[in-house]
RNA sequence: GGCCCCUUCGUCUAGUGGUUAGGACGCGGCCCUUUCACGGCUGAAACACGGGUUCGAGUCCCGUAGGGGUCACCA
C-alpha cells in the first residue's frame, strides 16, 4: 500500500525493555501506538530494548511478546533487538565526536559518585559538572578508560512541543552532559533510542510520561545530528487505586494475570483505551471503532487510577457479546480443573448449549465455569445450607408436586416445562417461586442458578428426574 | 531539594467564557422476575483553595495546597 510521498507514512513503535512482564502501563502504551498507526494507515513497529544485558531475560522477552499477541497488538515487520544495533550506535557516537558535539570523559565512577555526594550535601542538583568538557585531549591519561559524553547546550532553553503535554520548556542549565558510550564502549539507552527511532523512521513517539525528561536529552542528540524531530506524545502514567504509582500491590500485573482472572483481551483493551483517552460519552469502544476514532488530542493530561470494578463491568459486556463456542472453549479447562477430569465430547456440547444461559450472569470466565458446574455434578448432589433449607417442610411437598407433573411431561423443552410448572403452581395456589426454588435446589444444590426451565431442558429428562428423586423423602417417593 | 507535569462526583471522564455542570462504573431505591444476573427507570454524589481578568468563570492569568514524574557508565 503506497502512500504519496507528500504525506510520509506514520510510523510508531513500542519499545519495552525485557526486564519483566508486559504490565498494564506498557500494554496501554502499546495499544495507543498501535491504534494511532492504524488510524493513520501507518506502521506499528516493535523494538526490544535489551541493551542492559544484566537485567534483560529471555523469559521477559517471551512474556512481552505473548502479552502483545494475546491482546492482538500485531506489529508490522520483524522485532528489532536493540542489542544487535550496537555498531550503528557507536558509529553515531563517533560522528558526534568528530563533529565536536561529544567528547571523551575520563572521570572514574568513584570520582562521579563523590561529585554527586558532594553536590547533594551542598543541596545542589547532582549533575555532571562537565569537568572534561573543555579539556584538551592531550590531558587525557594515557590508556585510561573513558566514556563519551554529549556536549549539551548550557545556555538558553530546550523546547518540546508535545502532542499531549503541550509546549514544555526546560532551561538548558538543567541538562547535563550525559553519557553516550560507556567506558566499555557500549551505547547507553539515551543514544540507542534516538538512533533506532531515526533509523526505523519513527514519526510519532507515544510513550509514558516518565520519559518526558528524556525527550529533552534526546533532542540534544537529534539536533546535533541534524535529524528531523519526531512528534512526541507523553501519556500520563496509570496510578493505583490509592493514587500512588501503580505497583504490583494494586494492579500492575502482567496482562497474562488478567487473562488468568478470566478477563477477555478485548475488554482489557477497551478499558485501557478509556483510561486516559476519551471521545465524548463513548465508553464501549471496540477495536474497529477505536481505529476510526483514535487521535492524540483525545488523550488527557492527568494520570488515571486503575479501577478493577469498571474493568469487570466491561468484561461482562464483552462476555455477553462473545461467541458461544469461544466462551465454551475458554471455560472448559477451568471446569475440568474443578471437577478433576476432562470433559467428554457430549459434555463439551452440553456446555456449549448452556453458555447463552451463563453469559448474562458472568463477569469473567471463572464465573462462567462456576455457573456451568451444575451440569457436571455427580449424583446425589450435595446441597449447600441454603439449598437444603428450601427442601425442608413444605418444600419437599412442592418438589414432589413438581416431580409428579414433570414425570408426565412428554415435551422436554423449556417452554413446555415452564407451562407445566406454572400449572402446578396455579393448582397449588402458589407463586411460581415456591415451586421453582425447591426445584432449583434439587437440580443444582444451590439457590442461585440460571432459569429452572432452561436447566431442566439442558440437563435432560432422565438426569433432571433422577436429581429430583434423590432429594425426595423416601416416604413421599 | 532542583526541574517538569497534573487537579470536574469515590473512580474513568464530557465540558474549550454564559450548561438545571452531562455520561459511565460503583452505591441506594423502584420496575421486570422462578433465584441470581441481564435490562429499564430513578436517587445521592464533583468543578482542591485563594486572588485576579471579565458584564459573566469549571473554562483565561497568578499564587497556595495536594498528587505525580525525573534527576545512573538502568531503560
Amino acid at each position: 500500500m503506497e502512500r504519496g510521498s507528500a504525506s510520509p507514512q506514520v510510523v510508531t513503535r513500542f519499545a519495552p525493555s525485557p526486564t519483566g512482564f508486559l504490565h498494564i502501563g506498557g500494554a496501554r502504551t502499546a495499544l495507543f501506538n498501535y491504534l494511532f498507526a492504524k488510524a493513520n494507515g501507518g506502521r506499528f513497529t516493535l523494538r526490544v530494548e535489551d541493551t542492559d544485558k544484566a537485567r534483560s531475560t529471555e523469559a521477559a522477552k517471551a512474556a512481552i511478546l505473548s502479552g502483545m499477541q494475546w491482546l492482538g497488538l500485531d506489529w508490522d515487520g520483524d522485532v528489532v533487538y536493540q542489542s544487535t544495533r550496537a555498531d550503528r550506535h557507536v558509529e553515531v557516537a563517533e560522528a558526534l565526536l568528530s563533529k565536536g558535539a561529544a567528547y571523551r570523559c575520563y572521570a572514574t565512577p568513584e570520582e562521579l559518585t563523590a561529585m554527586r555526594e558532594q553536590a547533594r550535601a551542598e543541596k545542589r542538583p547532582a549533575r555532571y559538572d562537565g569537568r572534561w568538557r573543555d579539556r584538551d585531549p592531550s590531558e587525557a591519561p594515557a590508556g585510561a578508560p573513558f566514556t563519551v559524553r554529549i556536549r549539551a547546550p548550557q545556555e538558553g532553553e530546550t523546547v518540546i512541543d508535545d502532542a499531549v503535554q503541550g509546549r514544555v520548556t526546560v532551561p538548558n542549565a538543567e541538562l547535563d552532559d550525559f553519557i553516550l558510550l560507556r567506558s566499555d564502549g557500549t551505547p547507553t539507552y539515551m543514544l540507542a533510542v534516538v538512533v533506532d527511532d531515526h533509523d526505523m523512521g519513527v514519526t510519532h513517539l507515544i510513550r509514558g510520561d516518565d520519559h518526558l525528561n528524556n525527550a529533552f536529552r534526546q533532542r540534544v542528540i537529534i539536533d546535533a545530528m541534524g535529524w528531523p524531530l519526531p512528534i512526541w506524545a507523553h501519556v500520563p502514567l496509570i496510578h493505583g487505586q490509592d493514587g500512588a504509582k501503580l505497583s504490583k500491590r494494586h494492579g500492575s500485573l502482567g496482562v497474562e494475570a488478567y487473562r488468568d482472572m478470566g478477563i477477555l483481551p478485548e475488554a482489557l483493551e477497551n478499558y485501557l483505551l478509556r483510561l486516559g483517552w476519551g471521545h465524548g460519552d463513548e465508553d464501549i469502544v471496540d477495536r474497529p471503532r477505536a481505529i476510526s476514532l483514535f487521535s492524540l488530542d483525545g488523550i488527557g493530561r492527568n494520570p488515571a487510577r486503575f479501577d478493577t470494578k469498571k474493568l469487570e463491568n466491561l468484561n461482562g459486556h464483552y462476555i455477553r457479546a462473545a461467541d458461544d463456542a469461544r466462551l465454551a472453549a475458554l471455560s472448559a479447562p477451568l471446569i475440568s480443573d474443578k471437577i478433576g477430569r476432562d470433559l467428554t465430547g457430549d459434555e463439551q456440547e452440553l456446555l456449549l448449549r448452556t453458555i447463552p444461559e451463563l453469559k448474562p450472569r458472568s463477569k469473567n470466565i471463572n464465573d462462567l465455569a462456576d455457573g456451568a458446574l451444575f451440569l457436571f455434578r455427580t449424583r446425589p448432589l450435595k446441597l449447600d445450607e441454603k439449598a437444603a433449607r428450601l427442601l425442608e417442610g413444605d418444600g419437599a411437598q412442592r418438589l414432589n408436586a413438581a416431580a409428579t407433573a414433570l414425570r408426565q411431561t412428554s415435551a422436554w423443552q423449556s417452554a413446555a416445562l415452564g407451562d407445566t410448572l406454572k400449572a402446578v403452581a396455579e393448582a397449588e395456589g402458589l407463586g411460581l417461586g415456591k415451586i421453582a426454588q425447591p426445584l432449583r435446589a434439587a437440580l443444582t444444590g444451590r439457590t442461585v442458578s440460571p432459569g429452572v426451565f432452561e436447566m431442566l431442558e439442558l440437563l435432560g429428562r432422565e438426569e433432571s428426574l433422577a436429581r429430583i428423586d434423590d432429594q425426595l423423602p423416601t416416604a413421599a417417593a
